[in-house]
DNA sequence: TATATTGTCCTAGGACATTAGGACAGCCGC
DNA sequence: GCGGCTGTCCTAATGTCCTAGGACAATATA
């Protein structure tokens, strides 16, 4: 995790970061509260300059998933919490949108589309699940 | 639909005709065999320079979804058939895992999700039966 | 108070994307 | 065959993005 970048890739570096921590955060592995690694370590542990890890922590300070403080360091925090009920709505609408329009151009059935929607999410919560268990699974691996 | 396209959005100009076409697609609006606009009548409605309005019908072509020809103009394509099972399979995970991602990040429970997919699932399928009956619906309107 | 660590700002270069105008090549109906 | 369609290619101008290095300000720690 994070070591894994494609330079060479059309997707931004700093995006790429912010892809996998969205993930860890969702995943439930990197929760509020956690300290998240500092500007140069992550730099270090992603191989990217300085300022590119930077632009990942601001980015994701943005969708506010983290919370940067200067001499502190930054630290994951409850998004949601921050976001009202007719935002978060309109997101997920917006994003169940993006899901059927991409199936509906592959011509997925919709039986199929339930099943494998159902299948999917067990199996995300079955992940979950794993990684809440440890408590610390991916923090203490630094 | 195509008429509203925002110039000043960080979202390019063939990007948004490329999404809308999409998603007339998805619902069936626009079928297999139908004529597509060509190129200069696709900028004239767009109100966009006729290069852009080829590099849109462009790039929905190298996604499957129209095949342009030269003197004949451009037409929808059935581009589910094209596409191999694996490949299908692959691109329709990443879309749900994309999606469970975006709830996930915004703390939508898993029985809420539950119940707004199927529910937007209905709706999705609803739009989808009006379009489809008038046979050319938004086709007259031309 | 020093010192180290933290995030942030400024600047710059290189690369790429976007849009646009002009010209060209293939197809069709008269 | 001719004239009007069609999509396509070439080129240029402009803007934006990405990454990087250097310096700075705020905080914590000894």
């Amino acid at each position: 995790m994070l070591e894994d970048l494609d330079p060479s890739s059309p997707v931004p570096l700093y995006v790429q970061i912010v892809e996998q921590v969205r993930r860890l955060v969702a995943l439930g592995a990197l929760r509020p509260g956690d300290r998240f690694l500092t500007v140069r370590e992550l730099a270090v542990r992603a191989r990217v300059n300085r300022n590119t890890a930077a632009r990942a922590i601001q980015a994701l300070e943005r969708a506010g998933m983290v919370r940067a403080r200067v001499g502190r360091g930054t630290f994951i925090v409850d998004g949601a919490a921050g976001i009202e009920a007719s935002r978060r709505q309109a997101l997920l609408d917006a994003a169940l949108e993006r899901l059927l329009i991409e199936a509906g151009t592959l011509g997925v059935p919709v039986g199929e589309l339930r099943r494998r929607f159902s299948r999917k999410l067990d199996a995300f919560q079955k992940e979950r699940a794993r990684r809440a268990r440890p408590l610390s699974d991916e923090e203490n691996r630094r």
